[in-house]
DNA sequence: AAGACGAAAGTGGTTGA
DNA sequence: TCAACAACTTTCGTCTT
């Protein structure tokens, strides 16, 4: 359980400058708009600590308080539609509901394109991270990218699924998981190309140091794919970085490498598998796996006995 | 029959004028 | 903006086990 204590900076950028969305119910950072803290409502008796700043800066209505952290800005905004759209036939009990919704849903300024936006981009995310089963906090890191690119202003002229698919590549590449453009486009709305562009944009935008991904980072994963112990697993971590140090991976394709060190290794380990296998799993073609470990086996000096 | 190998031609993205 | 370029892919025939 976490104490008030926690959310006095960001763990990010380590500004003070925080400030509770009560929106959203999350604990924002204004400088780097990374969520310290969410469904804080939730938490139970710390929300109070937050409630008194909060009280300050916006005034409140008497609404209950989980009505403002679930059913947030993107399904209401649909029940609204539904209701203008075909107008009619809706009972008494509906209709005094709906009324409700539209009075509380003024009040909050839902309505706001901003917000609509960000409701939007952020379900998306969650929609993407959760079909690539990506770990939570890959997933907060992308919605900090977002944010900080909404506040930028970086999205005009852009595409949302661009940019939240963009987001969510970049903060996999920080989070030192990598996941592939193909893999992001397939849960995507847009294509490779798209998402490419969108990525450079924002990562120079932002300031975002883009470090190529390692083939290292590929390689736990992968592993895990073939069946591979931890093992060969660690043999081929060891492999990557003896050629990393010999500058043999600069300018090949991070994943090829990967493969190739993982071939090696399960070669060397007794887990054999074959070039395709490897291949297979990270999206290369047996020919690339073929002349990146050959390239491997020659100046690291490993000798093979296949 | 399956895997490994390599040559040759083609593709898409980066780079530098 | 365009052409050169390297990495990678596709395709296919040959060799090895």
């Amino acid at each position: 359980m976490p104490s008030a204590e926690d959310f006095k900076k960001c763990p990010i950028c380590g500004s003070v400058k925080l400030i509770y969305d009560p929106e959203r119910g999350e604990i924002v950072c204004t400088d780097c708009g990374y969520v310290v803290a969410q469904n804080i409502i939730d938490l139970g008796p710390e929300w109070r600590a937050f409630d008194a700043d909060q009280r300050v800066k916006r005034g409140r209505v008497g609404a209950p308080m989980t009505m403002m952290i679930h059913d947030k800005g993107l399904s209401s905004t649909i029940d609204w539609k539904n209701k203008d759209i075909h107008g009619h036939d809706i009972s008494s009990t509906m209709r005094a509901k709906i009324y409700r919704l539209r009075k509380w849903q003024r009040r909050i300024r839902v309505s706001d394109a901003a917000e609509r936006n960000l409701a939007f981009a952020l379900s998306e995310l969650d929609r993407m991270a959760s079909q690539l089963s990506l770990p939570r906090n890959v997933k907060e890191m992308a919605a900090a990218l977002y944010r900080k690119a909404v506040m930028e202003r970086l999205i005009r002229g852009r595409s949302i699924e661009g940019v939240t698919a963009a987001c969510l590549y970049a903060a996999c590449r920080m989070a030192k998981v990598p996941r592939t453009l193909d893999e992001i486009e397939e849960v995507a709305r847009v294509d490779k190309k798209e998402i490419g562009r969108s990525y450079r944009f924002i990562a120079r935008e932002l300031h975002l140091k883009l470090i190529p991904t390692s083939p290292i980072d590929y390689v736990s994963r992968f592993a895990d794919q073939l069946g591979l112990s931890e093992k060969t697993k660690n043999r081929a971590i060891k492999i990557l970085q003896k050629a990393i140090k010999l500058g043999l991976t600069s300018g090949r394709g991070p994943m090829g490498v990967a493969a190739a060190a993982l071939y090696i290794a399960s070669v060397l380990e007794g887990e054999k598998r074959t070039q395709r296998e490897v291949a297979e799993v990270a999206h290369v073609t047996e020919v690339t796996v073929r002349n990146r470990y050959k390239e491997l086996v020659e100046k690291l000096n490993i000798k093979l006995t296949l």
